[in-house]
RNA sequence: GGGCCCGUGGCUCAGGUGGUUAGAGCGCACGGCUGAUAACCGUGAGGCCCUGGGUUCGAAUCCCAGCGGGCCCA
């Protein structure tokens, strides 16, 4: 089918919604994979979002992203892997489902629901909301292979992540150990410090004193009072100077810098003493009566390094039980770990009277007790930064648990080597920020008390104590002895049945009741989405991965949790390049959240915009690693540029279609080309050039930014605008061919240029311009191969364009001075510049100016050859020389012609005056010359010269003006006729005798503007009548459509 | 307290390796066009390029310090 006139206006659903379902019906994508199925692999690793609602504008974001990346990829030649993934395990997504069963507690999920029927219910949420968000990012246009994810629930994803357990088992890096970790008293579990988000948070402060003898304590500060239970110690620094400070009637020994911060000025010091001097100094637990156990304790002042003057008091509350650093401590000093708190945060009968409180909720019991004991010096509240589970918002807490962890702090320095293997972009994500963290990492806890989740794979030995890990789903049939090895048995709670036989004692080995950390899930991605160990041909062919990007907030997560298992299971980082992008924010800066109201889905701008103008906006408004603050009004200026492209697109098909033009019919030696369709090969080969590397670059900004210039400046506002009376000429015009056939080679590399960033619209003009010019051509855009034609590109030409758009801005500018219309012809414009650069341009492109500025003449000089001189008398010379006689000398020079003047002088040395019989003789030093512009002139100036434009009225200029002003009526009516552009019409005027004798000799000229095939100035009213007025003429114009 | 990022007209942003008079778009003011038209074009006003030092012939750009905002971690 030959190229049909496209639709008026940009309708940006019904494109893509028809290119969409081209897409699904024709099966391009899988095509398209086909097509470059031989080329050189290029692998991508996506990033799994997880399963646990609908997307929103960061994954949005996100997807574009890469599918621009991808898609450019692909067309560059590359036979690329983008395997979607989803996150489908872990807290997120029990979190929602307690709240749909209405359970609250894990005592609920397991008396009342059932660990399976929980299970279950987790897996069905987890693919509801993976179909949702597939339909989503189809949408948006994204390419993956949404028919074949990695899913993480998916066992044979799953014992990928076994058998890297296993690896960590054998390199000795698995170890269940008894430390103080941070543990969410809501879900009933321990939490990684990447599951941990920061907020600000008001607590108790209270300054407690510590008996020590008499009316001597040892003042502490703290702001958790619920685990003073668990005190065992008082940490001061071994350096500091600690005082002896009185204060009504009691003495505190505290550190001797903050005395005056804490107890005031009157506070009076009575004795010094070094920190290492206080060690060993006992106390009496503050709440002994209490909490009874401390009373067997002998409780002690230890050392620490870890203690600070920045607040409190130098003398450091520590309890080895829930805090990390005192754990530490207290393991070099043999101290007790107590930790008289549950799972759930409640007392345990260690806490004595608080037995079976909530530990915040007994802060304030606490308080009350010290003050009645008077062992409260003062208490208020302080607000800080606190952390709190990353789902539930509950304040975490800290507890001294058995957990598994992995040694990360063994592996630490290989991960740093590893680092070195990695591009950033930025470069500081990886080289600052990343390696910032890792340096920082601490040992991993990953196990956590929960169901769903890819259970541990670790049996213990209930005779021997020996663990057994396991790395496949064959090896757990191979040893299994006891429990169900049909359907999904490997997770909870079938797999806590399955029992191994011990191979040290023969003894029954039971699983480990933990599931995994999610971020382990993702972690294991780069091998378990290939189904490594298992199989070995893809991950061979695609591992490492060439790219990933995700969002800063990966840093502690997917970049850092692929880091550690790769080191791990393979000793390598498992991908090459990662671009870490930025958040999505809104209008001020904040981030998007339900409950300040501010969330802008993607669907909202869909809805408004479509996804190509969404896609490009979001690749165009900033840096990809800075943080993007969404602004509706932004996207206009987007939809603006789409709405010009189609505008460009709707012109050419227009043309095109009405004369039947196909590129193939003619070789390009037949056509006459100009230097204006050179110039715009030029530059859509430069902006192509440009793109390559921009993206290639990961400069998505760049990309968009030039394509959008190209579009708005170079194609619609200037070429559009050069070659539009081509257009008009009639028949196989070769001069008209060369227009067409270089507005169909620009619009198809654009559109090649600009698929990887908005994919439907360019299919969309692909289908019709391309596949109508060339039917041969592939069946869809993307199996094109990138277009770049870098012989094109001819910079000198590109460089005197630009001049000469500034001697045509320059041209407007003058005549608007004059308020001399641009549809007015001129006899003459002159350029004048000492650039020779300048003068070259306008000569070289000439005709273009001549046309642009419609005047008759263009000539270029180093200067205007016709400013008027005018010779003014200089009185500094000749004041004291003439005196009363000045006058006279004045009007004579004024009389005079000045460049007449100039001449005598530079030829004679001076010019003689002679009036009222007197003769004066005037040197150079007496005349000081000026210029003007002659009447008539216009100028105005632009960067490197000026134009001069010839105003002046001669009857053939009014002739031709008035014919002008004449068809832009008549163009009108036509237009309020809604006539076709072919469609003939015939008109008569009504008018003076002077307008006619005027506008009567471009009878031509009209006739051939509006296609008439009559104009009659002997006037009968036709079909269509309206008065007009043009300068001061008043006269009526009547047309009709011709018969055909 | 530490690490990192950002700070350019009223708003949102560009400004590889330091180099003329710092650019867009939106908004504002004025004008124009009407054979791409529920569009389009031009002109203008509006900038101590966060502050202060330094390096340099020359700094929005490099260095140091500070201020403000953000992210991450203690």
């Amino acid at each position: 089918m030959p190229i049909q006139e496209a639709e008026k206006s940009y309708r940006p659903h019904r494109i893509e919604e028809k290119v969409q379902s081209f897409w699904e019906e024709r099966d391009i994508y899988e095509r398209v994979k086909e097509l470059r199925e031989d080329r050189p692999r290029y692998s991508f690793l996506d990033g799994p979002p997880y399963c646990s609602g609908r997307i929103h504008l960061g994954t949005a974001w996100n997807k574009i992203m890469k599918d621009t990346y991808l898609r450019f990829k692909s067309m560059k030649g590359f036979n690329v892997r983008r395997q979607p993934g989803w996150d489908t395990h872990g807290l997120p997504i029990e979190h929602k489902v307690e709240g749909l069963l209405g359970v609250r507690s894990k005592k609920d999920i397991e008396d009342k629901i059932g660990i399976e029927e929980f299970v279950n219910k987790c897996r069905e949420f987890a693919v509801e909301n993976k179909a949702v968000m597939t339909g989503q990012f189809q949408r948006l246009g994204v390419w993956m292979d949404w028919d074949d994810p990695y899913v993480t629930f998916d066992p044979a994803y799953m014992e990928s992540c076994w058998w890297t357990l296993k690896r960590a088992h054998e390199k000795d890096l698995l170890v269940r150990d008894l430390r103080v970790i941070t543990w969410c008293p809501r879900c009933e579990t321990a939490l990684a410090l990447a599951e941990i988000d920061y907020h600000d948070k008001e607590d108790p402060s209270i300054y407690v004193k510590f008996p020590v003898s008499g009316d001597t304590h040892i003042l502490v500060w703290t702001t958790t009072p619920w685990t003073l239970p668990a005190n065992m110690a008082v940490a001061v620094h071994p350096d500091f100077e600690y005082a002896y400070a009185r204060l009504d009637g009691e003495t505190y020994i505290m550190a001797e810098a903050l005395v005056e911060k804490v107890l005031g000025e009157e506070a009076e010091i009575l004795k010094r003493v070094k920190g290492t001097e206080l060690e060993g100094l006992t106390y009496r637990h503050p709440l002994d009566d209490e909490v009874p156990l401390h009373r067997e304790i002998e409780h002690r002042v230890i050392l620490g390094d870890h203690v600070t003057l920045t607040e409190g008091t130098g003398c450091v509350h520590t309890a080895p039980g829930h805090g990390p650093e005192d754990f530490e401590i207290g393991k070099k000093y043999g101290l007790e770990v107590i930790c008289p708190v549950d799972e759930a945060g409640i007392f345990t009968e260690e806490a004595g009277k608080y037995s079976g409180r909530f530990v915040k909720d007994a802060d304030e019991d606490i308080i009350a007790d010290l003050r009645s004991k008077g062992l409260l010096l003062k208490a208020g509240t302080i607000s800080h930064r606190y952390g709190f589970c990353w789902r539930c918002k509950t304040p975490i807490i800290y507890l001294a648990t058995e957990q598994w962890f992995l040694k990360i702090t063994e592996i630490k320095d290989k991960m740093l080597r590893e680092l070195d293997r990695v591009q950033w972009v930025p470069s500081w994500a990886g080289e600052s920020r990343f390696r910032n963290w890792i340096e920082n990492a601490r040992d991993w806890t990953i196990s956590r008390q929960r169901y769903w989740g890819i259970p541990i794979p670790i049996w213990i030995c209930e005779e021997c104590d020996s663990i057994h890990v396991v790395g496949s789903i064959d090896e757990l049939r191979e040893l299994a002895v006891e429990g169900e090895l049909e359907g999904d048995f490997i997770h909870r709670p079938h797999v806590d049945r399955i029992v191994l036989e011990c191979g040290e004692c023969g003894g029954r080995m039971k699983r480990t009741p933990d599931v995994l950390d999610v971020w382990i899930d993702s972690g294991v991605a780069g091998w378990a989405a290939l189904h490594y160990p298992s199989e070995t041909e893809l991950f061979r062919e695609w591992f490492p991965y060439d790219f990933i990007t995700e969002g800063h907030d990966q840093t502690r997560g997917w970049f850092y949790s692929q880091l550690g298992c790769g080191v791990i299971a393979l000793d390598e980082v498992p991908y090459r390049r990662v671009l870490m992008h930025g958040f999505t924010l809104d209008e001020e800066g904040r981030k998007m959240s339900k409950s300040l109201g501010n969330v802008v889905e993607p669907e909202d701008v869909i809805e408004k915009y479509g996804a190509d103008v969404l896609r490009f906006y979001l690749l165009w408004e900033n840096k990809p690693w800075e943080d993007l603050k969404f602004v509706w009004d932004e996207l206009r200026n987007v939809n603006k540029m789409f709405n010009i492209l189609w505008n460009v697109y709707v012109f050419a098909t227009t043309y095109m279609s009405l004369d039947r033009f196909q590129p193939g019919d003619h070789s390009a030696e037949d056509l006459s080309f100009r230097d204006e369709d050179r110039w715009i090969l030029s530059r859509i080969n430069s902006v192509a050039l440009k793109v390559t590397e921009a993206i290639e670059n990961l400069h998505f900004h760049r990309a968009t930014r030039e394509i959008h210039d190209f579009i708005v400046e170079d194609l619609s506002r200037w070429y559009i605008r050069l070659i539009r009376s081509r257009t008009w000429i009639e028949r196989d015009d070769p001069d008209k061919l060369a227009a067409y056939h270089t507005l169909y080679t620009v619009l198809k590399t654009l559109i090649v240029t600009l698929s990887p960033m908005a994919p439907h619209v360019c299919e969309d003009i692909y289908q019709n311009l391309v596949r109508g010019a060339e039917p041969d051509s592939p069946e869809s855009i993307h199996m094109l191969d990138w277009i770049l034609d870098e012989g094109a590109v001819d910079s000198q030409l590109e460089a005197d364009m630009d001049i000469v758009r500034e001697i045509i801005e320059a041209c407007a500018r003058a005549r608007d001075t004059a308020r001399y219309k641009l549809r007015w012809p001129v006899r003459e414009m002159v350029v004048v510049s000492e650039d020779e650069g300048v003068l070259k341009a306008a000569e070289s492109l000439k005709n273009v100016i001549a046309e642009q500025a419609n005047a008759k003449s263009i000539k270029t000089s180093t200067e205007f050859p016709d400013m008027k001189i005018i010779a003014r008398p200089n009185p500094a010379t000749l004041g004291p020389r003439l005196r009363q006689d000045i006058p006279l000398v004045m009007r004579e020079l004024e009389g005079a012609d000045g460049s007449a003047v100039k001449a005598a002088l530079d030829s004679d040395g001076e010019f003689t005056v002679e009036t009222d019989g007197k003769k004066f003789k005037l040197t150079s030093e007496d005349i000081v010359f000026e210029t003007e512009l002659p009447e008539n002139i216009v100028s105005a100036q632009f960067d490197g010269g000026s134009v001069f434009i010839d105003t002046e009225l001669t009857p053939e200029i009014m002739s031709e003006a008035m014919a002008r002003e004449l068809v832009r009526r008549i163009q009108d009516m036509r237009k309020d006729l809604d006539l076709d552009v072919e469609a003939s019409i015939e008109v008569s005027v009504k008018c003076s005798e002077e307008f006619r004798e005027l506008t009567e000799p471009q009878r031509e000229f009209i006739e051939n503007e509006v296609r008439a095939s009559t104009l009659s100035f002997d006037y009968s009213e036709l079909e269509y009548t309206k008065e007009w007025k043009i300068s001061d003429e008043n006269l009526i114009i009547s047309i009709k459509p011709a018969k055909v």
